[in-house]
DNA sequence: AAAGATAATATGCATGCACATATTAACGTG
DNA sequence: CACGTTAATATGTGCATGCATATTATCTTT
């Protein structure tokens, strides 16, 4: 009884989802085989096999060869959040963005990174405090450690005009990264910087990127109070 | 020059991220179209085409039609997390999970609920204030609205052995919800409940779900001090 | 009966082809 | 020349088919 009348893989998909949902397939259970559902639908496997990867790749089916496909018994619920450059954040805000940079230096690799940098462990790294503004008023507060053994034109750049948020994006893409989040209450230092007082609960992101094996950089960002991080599902 | 041997969609894909990386294509470049990359290497444009696929859907290529394909300028960062049951989570840490529900009362929907429980303004809500344990030790403290228009099964159900996190996962799909996180400080009331001392930083998640245009349930979880979300690239 | 080889099967993937659709460029008409 | 129409084009999608591959079931062999 496909009530979605096309039989288009948007269409499949559809109407796979009304049955988990509806619970024509228990959670656990197991779906009839791409080619049983092809014909009930009156399409060709490869259009049911459309509409199960995707359904598979939200993790709503776990799929298996010659196991065949189940209805996932604990649906994950994945969410994709997309963290964009700081200065379209901002100006997807309508407000105006700068940032300013408070220090650069090079440090030998911090105790704290050395299970990560681990192959650099005589070498500086090139240590970077960037406070992000929005209209003016403290909007994020950066601290960064980019591996020039990775990045070797890092050394050149100043970061001053444009942010290292930025130029990296756009000149060392990453392969992988490890991304967590956290609330921290904002110390002396912090709060002086980001304009707040002591003990403030704040936002943080940190971020480890690596273009195949080799670390590029670690970052901690520290957002401004109030700051909130949205995603759909 | 395809070091890349194998003509599979994924050795495609392998080759065609090089090219980015490695600025063969600059961003914001357009790209050779599908059937020019098929004869180039000598596979079919469904194969090129599964491959852009996949690089259009993490956001590193642009892809329209007639258009033309073209590299992205500002790869936007995309990561996708998974947001798991708290029990899996917590027994996932090898601690044994146990919650413990606070309250469970019919509200009229709250203010801060208007916007988005709006069909059902006069009706009741059913309010739950739950507590999950790690090892007998608190690990996030839960409030849920849940709209009994949408889930009427809920008023019966106690919530007391199984946790309404988990029963509506499995009850009550959802096709659509908005994410959110912030930082905040204790209040008096849930540093007594996740006993930590008030003004502790917290990382806090909400979370409202939808199937179709039928809201289901608003959460908002506040997590016991030291919380990581974390999440891959 | 335990262990290893072998066959059966469901999904995964590649191909070649045809048509759909969105978008842009070219064209023609008032 | 402005503006609407039409054609060209790149991607999107569907289909039929064949082979690849992982996994399970079955059948040997010792």
């Amino acid at each position: 009884m496909a009530l979605t009348d096309t039989n288009s893989w948007t269409g499949i998909r559809e109407e796979l989802l009304r049955r988990i949902h509806d619970r024509v397939w228990e959670p656990g259970a197991q779906i009839p085989h791409e080619a049983d559902l092809a014909e009930e639908f009156g399409c060709a496997r490869t259009t049911v096999n459309r509409a199960l990867r995707d359904l598979a790749e939200s993790g709503l089916v776990i799929r298996k060869r010659r196991a065949g496909t189940r209805v996932a018994l604990n649906p994950p619920q994945r969410a994709t959040l997309t963290i964009p450059i700081i200065r379209e954040e901002v100006e997807a805000l309508g407000k105006t963005y700068r940032h300013s940079l408070l220090e650069r230096a090079y440090q030998p690799v911090p105790p704290m990174l050395h299970g990560v940098f681990h192959a650099s462990l005589g070498d500086d790294v090139l240590y970077l405090k960037t406070l992000h503004f929005a209209d003016d008023r403290p909007y994020a507060f950066e601290e960064r450690y980019i591996n020039l053994d990775t990045v070797p034109e890092a050394r050149q750049r100043k970061f001053e005009v444009s942010s290292a948020n930025e130029w990296l994006v756009h000149n060392a893409p990453y392969s992988r990264g490890d991304l967590s989040f956290s609330a921290l209450n904002a110390n002396e230092d912090t709060a002086r910087i980001l304009d707040c007082t002591p003990g403030t609960a704040l936002f943080a992101m940190e971020r480890i990127t690596w273009t195949g094996d080799a670390p590029i950089t670690h970052v901690k960002l520290i957002f401004a109070p109030g700051y909130r991080m949205r995603s759909r599902i």
